[in-house]
DNA sequence: TTTTATATTGCAAACGTTTGCGGGAACGAT
DNA sequence: ATCGTTCCCGCAAACGTTTGCAATATAAAA
């Protein structure tokens, strides 16, 4: 079967395919009548407008792209969700990339997706993304961007992130209130903005107690579970005496977790421990692990409804649009 | 910045373009050294092929659709992220629609993929889908067709599955030989074919014991953590006689848990509780529940290496393939 | 030298839209 | 009767490719 076009509209009705456009684009040169009257043919026959011909005409698609460093993450795929929510009820459909954390297949993504015509691209940048060079071509041509939790710094563009250090302050601030003294803190990439942040926060709020920061409890590594078992290994073979952990985020947190229960150690009574995102399976663990709230699902559908926005005013280039999304410290029995 | 155009080589060389499409093309009709030429200026310029000009001349796009009930869902955005990395290393972007469990907008949603010219769609259909009429129109395109875990049985197309029955049947086969005898069954949507087969082999598993199904500790509900919560509350307050549970997948298993420890209920000891599909909070959790490994990463590899097959035989329609994948039965402390 | 085959290229149409421009018809004003 | 408007509509080009066919040149065969 083949799709029908608004040449069968015309040829129906005997008039040119340009009348046919200019009455279902609803353009006032064409009579009302005829206006009916292409349209009754045009749901008769079931016509839809050709998106690749429509993309060709105008170099640009109605597609939104998205490039994440891996689609199965929770966090990623909740934001995913929000922005397909968002794009579908806008008449947008949406392409998305994983980066794996890779540069390379990033910069590759956003050259294809470019090539696509995408009309906008939403991205989270990959651990290690060091240069934007490759957003900047975007730029060049008019192709809008959205930022979302991981930021590129280098980039002018439009962004939706929460306060990570504040929101780590707050996390530490509530370990210490709770009477820890000895605080690790296991910490992503220093490259990733966000996790830098977040330790920065660790910092400002031993710092602001009068507490010392001290490097021997600090680990870095990435942003995964065994990352977090392996630092709380090298914590518990070499004795160091901690009473708290503040993880970068909550698969370091689970993995940490999983050491402590290893060792036989009470969870909040020797070691408290906070994570950061609140995935699923914080609130699942036995204790639950306290971690900060962050609206992944909301900053997917917000990033998409700035993008959209900065679509549709494609006139001037406006001012970035930086949007800061409200965490919450989710207090559970780990600390 | 504009992009560049086989016309830009053309001129640059002081050719036709239909010879620089040939060139880049590698026709045999072309002079190998003007194919070298024209390489050399294409990459020189970074040319790259219009992917929308293509897809209105060839009337198809190298793109995949891909339609599941929700992307954030864990088996779902493995699926997701399987599929995404096949077609990225074919050359091929996906399109990701949710159909929110929603048949209306599953629908709609093919059909726009249709319109959009994908080459071909990857489909896991949504709970309230009793009707595959909108896939039949893919089939009159000649728009190949994958459905991975919930397929549609009245359509004829390629399925890459598990079997749900013989998992079902071995997991609480498991169950029996731990010497549980009262063994209730919360499962899912029975039009849901997945579903209905995992009943299937619970019912195997106890008639093969010489066991009797009752119906009495038999619940359908919804796939989500409350339905397994609500089912097992209701149990409790009912002062329902079992000893284990089946359930037809995780969520509803962790629900059933979370009730099982508010009632200060012993687990393995008092109930046992196995459940469907290895997400990673079942691993997590304490004790950690013996569930079964569907291979949600693979199972989207597979659909989408299936897919692209399909696609580049485009030539006679050959008889739908069917893929069982195998699972795995992971016992843990729950059981 | 003429014919025929072969190698290489270009022309132009087609894919489905949109859109600038021109033009005919109808009508009122001069 | 002529002119100027207004209202509708069609022609044709353009977006970037591919591809059937024709065309040219060159080489081989007769």
């Amino acid at each position: 079967m083949k799709h029908k076009t608004i040449i069968d509209i015309a040829k129906e009705l005997n008039i040119s395919a340009s009348t046919v456009s200019r009455a279902l684009n609803n353009h006032p040169d064409i009579n009302e009548n005829t206006k009916l009257l292409v349209n009754k043919i045009a749901k008769k026959i079931g016509y839809v407008p050709n998106p690749i011909a429509l993309g060709l005409r105008k170099n640009r698609t109605s597609t939104i792209g998205v490039i994440v460093p891996e689609i199965k993450h929770d966090f990623f795929s909740s934001a995913i969700s929000g922005i397909e929510e968002i794009a579908y009820h806008s008449g947008f459909t949406i392409i998305v990339c994983q980066s794996n954390e890779s540069y390379e297949r990033e910069v590759i993504n956003t050259r294809a997706l470019m090539h696509h015509r995408v009309a906008g691209i939403i991205v989270s940048i990959s651990q290690t993304t060091q240069n934007g060079d490759h957003f900047k071509e975007l730029n060049k041509h008019g192709i809008p961007l959205v930022f979302f939790d991981r930021v590129c710094q280098d980039v002018k563009a439009s962004n939706v992130i929460i306060d990570d250090r504040k929101s780590a302050y707050n996390a530490v601030h509530h370990l210490i209130k709770r009477g820890y003294q000895r605080i690790a803190h296991f910490g992503g990439p220093q490259e990733l903005d966000i996790c830098s942040k977040r330790f920065g926060g660790y910092k400002d709020a031993l710092k602001r107690e009068g507490m010392i920061v001290d490097k021997s409890i600090i680990y870095f590594g990435g942003l995964h579970e065994d990352d977090g078992y392996s630092a709380m290994d090298k914590i518990i073979k070499e004795k160091k005496n901690i009473d708290a952990v503040f993880a970068a985020n909550d698969p370091i947190a689970i993995g940490a977790f999983q050491r402590i229960k290893e060792a036989g150690l009470k969870i909040p009574d020797d070691i408290g421990i906070v994570g950061f995102s609140n995935n699923k399976i914080t609130s699942l663990v036995e204790p639950p692990i306290t971690t900060v709230n962050q609206p992944s699902f909301n900053m997917g559908k917000r990033a998409a409804e700035i993008l959209i926005k900065l679509i549709n005013e494609d006139n001037i280039k406006i001012e970035p649009i930086v949007e800061v999304l409200d965490t919450e410290l989710i207090i559970r029995k780990s600390t």
